[in-house]
DNA sequence: CATATTTTGTACCTATAGGTAAAGAAAGAA
DNA sequence: TTCTTTCTTTACCTATAGGTACAAAATATG
């Protein structure tokens, strides 16, 4: 029994399970055994997913609707991502760091502010209406499946409706500097007026999904500024 | 056989499941025989089920939650009301006759408009923030959950929103004839804005809830006028 | 009272949600 | 080549979704 210990350099213990707490890479660069790489791209899937439960929600989608649409199987999608909830958070994550983050990187651009917030609506009607369907916001169908239901999912909306809303507020003050705005107008009222008008443009684009309304929404809302 | 038909007045030929076709009502008025009559008010039951619906959204909520919250049997609910879906269709038209419609009658009502538009907002704030819980607005919350993905819910939702949009487009016109607002704007798109920040609005409730932010949206709107 | 009809309660049904278990495959390390 | 580990596949599991079926109860009429 202690010849065994005695026998040169020991192994360390398995610790069965360790890829949950150790990344793979890591583990690599210290020359521990490794396993049987992934087969998919885990990014790739949670784009995948992201594009699922931004169409049909979280309730409404199935396991069976991701193994479908992430095109791998049922042990691999459990194996990689723990749970349906943990999935969708991953998913609602990507949202925050694409698609808000784009809109935010947009507001933040210099130049005059007007034409910026012209765009920045429209380009929001078109994701909204593209090809993808007529889908809305992620961050709003979130909002009204989840708000007050799900800590952690009410939590990252609550956050990006927060930046987003401070991307309107700096803005509109830089508008004000340049004179493009009146100067005594409470910038921070401005920007949560900009948010609930972008919102609901938003649910109205889901539900409608008209041009013309959506439009007249985007003309009204600069005009009063 | 042809003595049968000769002995009196012979009963009509009986036809099972007629009380989906003739109102009991109606039956009982031409004499003919009536059933059993049912133990629980199915307008209380709607009413009920609208709650719950509001709450929790349509995937979310299962035959027990509605046979729980009714206080029914699972019998008596399919008996009533035939499905799920269907039950949510009565559910979603008693918030149009209720709420949806309270709005659109105070949007109507006559005096100075600025201190209705404000009146109304804040009722709504009191609503989605309301004792019943963060709920939101129920026709926004089926918008972003079934929009485009069902044909019959997103109607309804749509002629809510559009009946909205023109009580407030009156409400701008009344404001424009008394004085109150400038008679150049365009009514019509002063109407989309005030139904796109009132939607906004009602989402944000759900998210975030907290009254200080909803008010100073309230503000916004009230001054952009 | 028997009859016709409807509601109710209970039992039952099939399909699927949301996973878990276990065996074999695929990789690097010794 | 063997060992260790991780990933994949297949099979399996329990609970519930979303109802349906049926017998018994409750009503009105003849």
């Amino acid at each position: 029994m202690v010849g065994r210990l005695a026998t040169g350099a020991a192994r360390p213990p398995r610790v069965p399970g360790l890829a949950k707490i150790i990344d793979p890479q890591v583990k690599k660069s210290y020359g521990l055994p490794m396993g049987r790489p992934k087969q998919f791209d885990p990014d790739v899937a949670v784009g995948k997913a992201m594009d699922v439960f931004w169409r049909k929600g979280y309730a409404a989608t199935t396991p069976q609707d991701l193994v479908d649409e992430l095109g791998i199987g049922k042990g691999s999608l459990y194996n990689a991502f723990g749970s349906k909830h943990a999935l969708f958070e991953r998913a609602l994550e990507r949202y925050r760091d694409t698609q808000s983050l784009a809109l935010v990187e947009l507001l933040d651009q210099p130049g005059p502010v007007r034409p910026l917030l012209r765009s920045a609506m429209e380009l929001l009607i078109e994701t909204d209406l593209g090809p993808s369907g007529r889908r809305g916001c992620f961050a709003v169908n979130t909002a009204t499946e989840l708000g007050g239901r799900d800590e952690v999912s009410t939590g990252l909306v609550q956050r990006m409706f927060e930046r987003t809303e401070g991307a309107f507020r700096e803005a509109v003050e830089r508008g004000q500097r340049t004179g493009e705005f009146a100067p005594d107008r409470d910038a921070d009222a401005a920007a949560s007026l900009l948010l609930a008008t972008l919102v609901g443009m938003r649910v109205i684009a889901r539900a409608q999904g008209g041009r013309e309304r959506l439009g007249r929404i985007v003309d009204a809302a600069l005009a009063a500024l």
